[in-house]
Parts: structure tokens; C-alpha cells; sequence
DNA sequence: CATGAATGAGTTTTCATTCAT
DNA sequence: TATGAATGAAAACTCATTCAT
């Protein structure tokens, strides 16, 4: 092994080193985001919830929009629209799995819907923003296609279009992240959008 | 015409006056609100809109947040949910009607109902504003419940629930808002929503 | 009568009201300045505790010095300091009568003394100020005067002199004053000063 | 030496410049306090003082608040109070003692003195600086009773009580101390204070 | 006489950012 | 790497003052 292997070696774990910091910072964020909103997420509140300054916040994220660019990477990347995988053999059994893995999925991860609300929101009035919502929306697009192929491989057409369907299922995400945040109870939360999607979803003829 | 009827009458007229400006800095600070979010809504920002000072806007206005009252009063006021209203004999005309009014309301309030979708937002994490947004949605309940009579009346009974259906279309409305913001032809996002609008509203059986 | 004595005796009788309402601004101008300090003598904080605009303030009043300078002159008009008017024969009951007199008084200018203790205060800091306060020490001392030649006609001489007696029993009252401020009962607070003044007042040999 | 250990030491340094820089931030309000008065201890006008900007005032102290609190905290440890410290044998020659050491403590600290009036003085009117004008009224009362103790033990019993005396010894303070700021020469205000000071202290029978 | 519209400078505070160490 | 000193712009709000009516 030669010093520029070791040396390459070191720098690599200083870089791992470096990735987990960024890692546990942009973490640090999303908490702060979910919870206050994103006009609260500022370098100095970030800093406070970890054991860093501010000023290495500003280290390792050039700016706070580097911050919420990685906060964005960590959302796309964390497979919050999982819904539907799963074998079943008929269409009121697949909209059964997709309600309960969209519940399952919906109950582990609402902070972080919570923020693609929030973001998504932001995003109309901060051009700046659009690239993130736009990335996160992309992710979706395929969790929602690869249900969509599933429905239609059981023999289903869409009629209004699966896009409707689609926004409507969003939507009762959406309702279900306020409900909570206004201090509903979460399983009456996640039992009543789970009640709402089999009414939604399509039935076996 | 006595002196105090004239006095009167003067007093009249200059609150007027008074109520005037307080309503043009109002709608001010509502352009400021649709065109850069909550966030941008300061005093100073609402000020710069206007032929005024800063120090005018909070002569008017004791604090920013009777500033956003007043917007929460002039949104709420505004019949933006207007919808339906007009005789009609069946079902599916009804369900036109409903489509074509709720589009024409939308293409002249749309501003407002993205400053409504803001709000809804930001009340998440801002307490303060949770009075002013629950304002705003029980005038958009009143709305719907005219809407549902109507449609019992008619013979029409609701399964999925008429919530379900009004929450898809108020999100057919955030949708088109945020088609328009983002650059799409306002022509293009009406024409989407009311084809989709019929889709998703009641046709006779 | 004349036009001219009529019109002579209309602005007269205008002047009066004039004057009136300039003096009942100074006194609501001196009630805030009591129960909140100088720094809260604000115009519109006075005008607040008048059925008038604060305009009407500085129409009366050039600007918010000259206001000042009206309570002064009232203060300075209002005897606060009378003490020691009564004949009595011997230099200890004189002094009971002066205890006397200076208790009656301060339970009846409390509020005066505490506009004047707080003035000499910012006196220091604000030269503008220096005139007023020296307005009022004046009319103090010529009440001072009177009591010390009425105890000197007694046969009473003074050592140490009178100016530290006089020092001394105007500490005493400022004492008191603070003492209500903070919200000892007012009875509480005059006994002990009427206590203290007869140990330090003089006493037949 | 190990690392820790420098590291440590390095902190500890850091800390104490940090420190330093509070202090002198500190000592520039004492600086504006008695030379403008407390209405004008603004963050602004303090920062003017020094070579930074107002940013960093409030970088070093969390809030105006703060600044004060330091501010008393600076007055309650400079031992504005000392006096009568040093041994002699009788009642004369101590009263002596005290006048000396109280004149030779008020030129080094009149600046102070001025600013504990006026913080008695405003505390009248905030309530919120009335624990700070009680932090320094205590150790104030902790410096009388050693010399009230003294006294005593030198076989004095004030008949007027202590306390009249030493109101009246703290009313000679404020007087000086309005003296000067008047623009008496400092050598006349002292030596004024001086000869009261030696009328009023107890003397041998 | 009297009002209240309007201004601009002032207050405290927060924050993104830069930078020397 | 990491810190924290330092800045300057911005926020909400207050207030003395001027002025048209």
C-alpha cells in the first residue's frame, strides 16, 4: 500500500466524515423545517439543534439555500411515496395494499410530506425553490406511474384520468399532515384517510 | 340640513376617506402577499407598493398583523367560492353550471385564492394566523353547503361523501393556481380545471 | 358696546377657553407623567387620556417642550411646599405644626413631588430640562425661607445649618414617595415620615 | 502539557477576551448611561460609542436587557459603598475616617453614583429595572451596616435612628452629584460634601 | 379651532453572510 | 476543520413634528 493509497484511504473517510456532518445537518433542518415551518429554518435556529455553530453551518453549506438543497436531496431520496408493491390478483385487493402502504408509508414519514407541502408552497413564490419541488414532484411521478402500470396491468382504465385520481390521493395526504399539526390524534388521522382512499380507489366491477 | 347633519355628513365622508386608504394599503399588501408570499407581506414591502411611508401604513394599521386581518377580511368578503348559483333543471347541467361558475370565479379571484392556499399553509406553523384562515374556510364551507343542497334537492345522493368531492376540487384550484403562477396561460389552466371539473362532478345516471 | 369691545370681549372670553384647555392638557400631561415617568410624556400617550387629537396637542402647544414647561408652571403655582403657616409660641410645637403641615401637604402633592423628583432627575441629563427644574427649585426655596426665619425668630440658630435640615427633609419625602410608588399604603407612608421629621425637625433645648 | 490541556488553556483565553469585549461594551453604556441618562442607553447609541457596529452589541448581549443587567452587575461588584474602612480609636476621629474614605470613593465612582440615581429614579417607573435597583440597594445596605456596626461598637447609639442618617449621608451623594453635572468644579462639590458630611456624622460628646 | 394624514428618524431585534484565527 | 467575531440589512413598531383642510 503506498502513502498516496493511505493518504487516498484517509481522505476518503475524512470524506465520509464530512458527508455524515452534512448529513446530520441537513437532518438537523428537516426537524426544524417539519416543525416550524420553512420560514423558521435559518442557520443560526438549524446550529442551535445540533452541538455546531452557526458558523459551521456556513461551512459546510455554502448558504442556507445549499442547506435546503440538501434537505430536498434527503426527501426525494427517502421513498415516501412507496405505495402498492406487493402481489395481488384482483383491483379492489390492490387498491386494499395501495390504501394500507400509503397509510404505513404516510405514518412514517409526515414530517417529511409535511415539508414537500410546505416546500411546494414556498416553491410558487421563491423561484429559487422551484428546482427542489421540481426534483421531489419527479420522484413522485414514478412511484405514481409504477401504480398506475399495476392498475392498468389488472385490466383497469382510468375514467376521469388517473392524474385526477392521483391529486385526489395527494390531497387527502395533505389534509391528513394538517390534521395532525392542528392536533388531531395520528391513528384517527391515518384511520380516517385510510377510510377515504378505499372510497376513492378503484373497485373490482 | 343642520349644522350637525352637516358635521355629520362631513365625519361620514372622511371616514370613508379613511376606510378608503385603509382598504387601497389592504389590497396593497394583498398583491405583495400573491405575488411573493407571507413572508414578503412587511410593512415596508406593503409600503413600497404604495405612494406612502412605512410610518402611513402603521398610522392605518396598529400592528402587521391587523394588516393581515384586514386581507383576511377583504378575501373572506370577496365571494371567491361563489359556485352554482343559477336554476337549472337536472343533474348533469347542474354539474355544468357548477364547473362554469366555479371557473369564472376562479379566473377573477385567482390571486386571492393563492394568497387563501398560503395562508392555509403558514397557519400550519404560525398560530397567530390560524384564526384568520378558519375565518376564510368557514365562509368556503357556507359555499359547498349550498352547492351539496342544491345537488340533494336535485335527487342526487353522495357516495364517496361530498367532502371528498369538494376537497378534490378545491385541490383542482391549488393545482391551477400553481399552473398560472408557474408560467402556464391562465386560457390553458381554466380550460384544464373545467374539463376535469366535469370529470369529477356528479352526471346524471 | 362697541363692535370692537364686543369683539374685544369674544376674544377674551375665547382666550379663557383657550387657556383652560392648554391648562387641562398640561394636567393630563402631568397624570401620565406621575404614573409612568417622563419618558412616557409622549404627545399622543397625553392626548390618549383627552377626548382630544394629538394634532390638538401641538396646536396648543408648540411641541412637546413646551408642554413640559406648562406642567412646570403648574407645579411651581400649586404650593407644594407650603409648610409651617400657623402661629405657635415655642420651637417644638413649631416643628410638630411644620411635621404637621409637611404631611397634610405631601398627601395632598404627591403626585406633584414625584413629577418633581423625577424632573430634577432627567434635569442632569437634558440641559433643556435645567430651567424647569430651577423654576421649581425657586418657589422651594422661598417656602424654605419662611420656615427657617420662623424658627430663627424663635431664637433657634442652626448648626448644623438650615440647607442640610432642608436637604434632609426632602430626602425624607422623596423617600416616601418611593415608598408609595412601590406600594406601601399611603397611611403607612406618612406616619413613618411624620415620625421622622419631628426626630430631625428641632426641639426646645 | 497535552493538547486537552492547551486547548483548555487556549478556551479559557478566548473566553476572557470575550469577556473583555462584554466589559467594555458594558463600561461604553456606563459611559452613555451617566453621561446622556438611561432614555438614551439605546443599543444604537452605545454601539456609536465604540469602533462596531450595533450588530455586535447584540451579538455580545442577547437583548437592551442584558446590556443593563451588565450594567448593574459592573456598579454591584465596584465597591461604590466603602467607607469607613480603617482602624481608629474614637467616635470624632472615625467620623472623620468616614467623611474621607466617602469623599475619596465618590470622586472615583461619581460617575456611577449618578447613574445608581437615575436607575432608582427610572425603577420608579419600569418595573423591570426595580430587581436591578435592588441588587445595588443591597450591597449598598451591606456597606451601611458595617459602618452602622462600627459605630456602635465604638460605643454610639443614634438617637435619630442610623437610617435617617444615612439617608440623609446618601441625599448629601445625590446633591454632589447633581453639582457637578451642573458644572461646579469637582474639588468645590468634594470638599462641600466633605464639611457636611463631618456636620452631620456623629461626634464625641 | 381642531383634526388626522403623513413623514422620517428613532427604537429593539433577527439573520445571512463573511472572515480571521 | 471549526469557531465565533463582526457586519449590515431588514423586520415591527413608536413618536415628534408638520401640514392641508
Amino acid at each position: 500500500m503506498t502513502q498516496l493509497a493511505r493518504a487516498g484511504s484517509a481522505n476518503r473517510s475524512e470524506d465520509d466524515v464530512h458527508e455524515g456532518r452534512r448529513h446530520d445537518l441537513a437532518v438537523a433542518a428537516l426537524h426544524t423545517w417539519s416543525e416550524y415551518g420553512y420560514s423558521q429554518v435559518s442557520v443560526r435556529n438549524v446550529a442551535r439543534r445540533t452541538r455546531f455553530s452557526h458558523g459551521m453551518v456556513h461551512y459546510y453549506f455554502q448558504s442556507k439555500d445549499a442547506l435546503v438543497a440538501e434537505c430536498v436531496r434527503i426527501i426525494r431520496d427517502s421513498q415516501i411515496f412507496s405505495a402498492g408493491e406487493g402481489k395481488v390478483g384482483d383491483i379492489t385487493s390492490y387498491s386494499q395494499l395501495v390504501a394500507d402502504t400509503i397509510c404505513e408509508s404516510f405514518r412514517k414519514n409526515r414530517r417529511l410530506h409535511r415539508i414537500r407541502f410546505d416546500l411546494r408552497n414556498q416553491s410558487q413564490f421563491e423561484p429559487a425553490l422551484r428546482v427542489y419541488a421540481d426534483e421531489i414532484e419527479e420522484a413522485y411521478t414514478a412511484a405514481k406511474d409504477a401504480v398506475r402500470e399495476r392498475y392498468e396491468s389488472l385490466g383497469w382504465t382510468f375514467d376521469p384520468p388517473f392524474e385526477l385520481l392521483a391529486a385526489q390521493v395527494d390531497a387527502l395526504r395533505e389534509r391528513a399532515v394538517r390534521a395532525e399539526l392542528l392536533g388531531e390524534d395520528l391513528e384517527d388521522v391515518v384511520r380516517t384517510m385510510h377510510d377515504d382512499l378505499l372510497q376513492v380507489l378503484p373497485k373490482n366491477p
